[in-house]
DNA sequence: TTAATTGCAAACACTTTGCACGCTA
DNA sequence: TAGCGTGCAAAGTGTTTGCAATTAA
């Protein structure tokens, strides 16, 4: 198993369950950020997880800043990602719901401006784009 | 009636009933996003709308355009907001949830960028920022 | 050993829907 | 009057939780 998530797993105090490791796995190698159903089904053929393992799990990994989660899913579920510790933006499409990760960010500055103006301590912002994906994008498509 | 309301209702086809002409009044006058529940209980005093007739009006008003679902809600409730066609982001207090709107925005020219880059077709954003609100904030507060 | 972890099923919270009645245009 | 709009209760979904059995440390 991966080094870098036994030590994760280690610092959060966790016990290195072989579900733990596969789930953290799975949430490592996606490029896009996941449901808490996606990696039950991926796992599930391998493994006998639970669903409510997964939510479990995945609540643990959250509130250690393992892994994040995003509010942004358009089917009222949410969405989880690796916490890389890199700064993320996602492209959303509102035709298939399908969520990209996009990797530039303009923000800084402007975070800056408004927590002066508005007073609030800000510790971080999510910026979610949206549109349609090359897939279902309706440009030069004719509805039928 | 607020005259503005009362065209919106009518180009959607809608008939024009005290329940909804209440329900678009109060989301015009929200300055906040609200959720379903907080337009019941605003309304309950008043009249007997249902809950279901709230979610059910928001969803005409929503799939015409006249008001605006986030899905960016803590607490897992849906956030509506009337849709004066400005651009708008939000600050989130991740302490209480509240959620305040603020109105500057960036991101047109980067919008941009990011649809050459990624062939999608860009309809719009959301930009949330997260941070603590003056009455959750940290600062210089010690927890008891 | 022994406390954390898990599966299962039941509970939850928010939202949607079927149906019969009411009301707008 | 015709058909949309509404209240009510029941059904759906995604997520959480209680409990007894299991398992890592």
């Amino acid at each position: 198993m991966d080094e870098e998530i036994r030590k994760k797993l280690k610092k959060a105090d966790f016990k290195n369950t072989r579900h733990r490791a596969a789930i953290l796995t799975l949430l490592k190698k996606s490029e896009q950020p996941v449901t808490a159903e996606n990696i039950y089904l991926e796992l599930a053929s391998s493994s006998n997880v639970s669903l409510s393992t997964v939510y479990r799990t995945l609540d643990c990994l959250v509130s250690n800043n393992i892994v994040s989660k995003l509010n942004i899913s358009k089917k009222g579920k949410a969405l989880f990602e690796y916490n890389n510790s890199e700064h993320r933006h996602y492209l959303v499409c509102v035709e298939c719901s399908k969520v990209r990760a996009i990797d530039y960010c303009v923000l800084t500055e402007y975070e800056k401006e408004r927590e002066i103006q508005t007073e609030y301590s800000i510790i971080g912002h999510r910026l979610d784009i949206y549109g349609y994906c090359p897939g279902c994008s309706k440009r030069g498509v004719s509805a039928t």
